[in-house]
DNA sequence: TTTGATTAGTTGTTTAACTAACTATATGCC
DNA sequence: GGCATATAGTTAGTTAAACAACTAATCAAA
């Protein structure tokens, strides 16, 4: 019997995911608040343009988990924003690498301090040790079912 | 500087919740593989009326962690599949009741199953001790969001 | 060099989440 | 008893996710 952990009324909050559901709410009413016209979504395409900016839409796939339909709507969204712009390659004319405007790069700094923010709410009382088993066994979930 | 886990770079997977995500997702795919024609979201519903029959939608907002609209619309999708009913409270006429059909009664074996064979996948190879530390990690994040 | 398969991205449809505004019933206070 | 407030649920509008079907460009192999 391997890895039965979960006997029945256990093992709802781990598919369901409420603790990162809150997560992301709490962070989002701090966007609201500071009424940065922001969805969580939007964001995590942000987050990862601002690691390296001007990546194809199928690389913000990956980096985000997410199919190329929400991509291409996430994109379609941040564009009407400003935040971002669609500019063919040249080399391969299937693409769309996507870039920062000036305006999204404004965004960072604040929205990365929300972000750490809610973190520290949200683990506030957790001991650093168990944070990073926690960290670690959601990496092999991943891991294991990506 | 409490719990100042998340230099740059971490806090990612936390907030977008990639392992619920992915374990999710999985489960989705079993249902659908089994034509099961049931979402997550209304199996979440089940999971709790099969733990107690015949609560309110309010009861159910506060089971689920979801607003008043989503269980409105989530009980009207599981009607029109005659998966369960409302009936009118007696004792108080601004409630309904939620019921399950014998439809619904039936499907509870086969997607707890499901449900119990995706967390194995998921945790796989994780052991025992770091699952009880996580999950009682993100009780914790739960409770200081919510 | 043409044909067949693959890759990048878009569009349409259904389900769900969130907010705000709304109706109807119940409760509590004077 | 009557009025203000709170509670249960619904409706409307926007954003997003999942899936399928589609177009256009590229690549590979005969």
């Amino acid at each position: 019997m391997p890895n039965n952990q979960f006997k029945k009324g256990e093992l709802y909050s781990f598919v369901t995911g409420k603790a990162s559901t809150a997560i992301a709410r709490r962070l989002q009413k701090k966007f609201n608040t500071a009424t940065l016209n922001l969805t969580i979504e939007q964001w995590s395409v942000l987050y990862h343009l601002w690691k390296k900016d001007g990546i194809s839409q199928q690389e913000l796939c990956n980096a985000t988990f997410r199919d190329k339909p929400s991509i291409t709507r996430l994109v379609d969204n941040l564009e009407k924003l400003k935040l971002v712009k669609r500019v063919p390659s040249k080399s391969d004319r299937r693409m769309n690498m996507v870039f920062l405007t000036p305006e999204a790069l404004k965004l960072q700094e604040q929205t990365m301090e929300l972000a750490e923010e809610t973190l520290n709410e949200a683990l506030l009382t957790v001991p650093a040790d168990k944070i990073e088993v926690c960290k670690e066994v959601l990496q092999i979930v991943y891991d294991n079912l990506k």
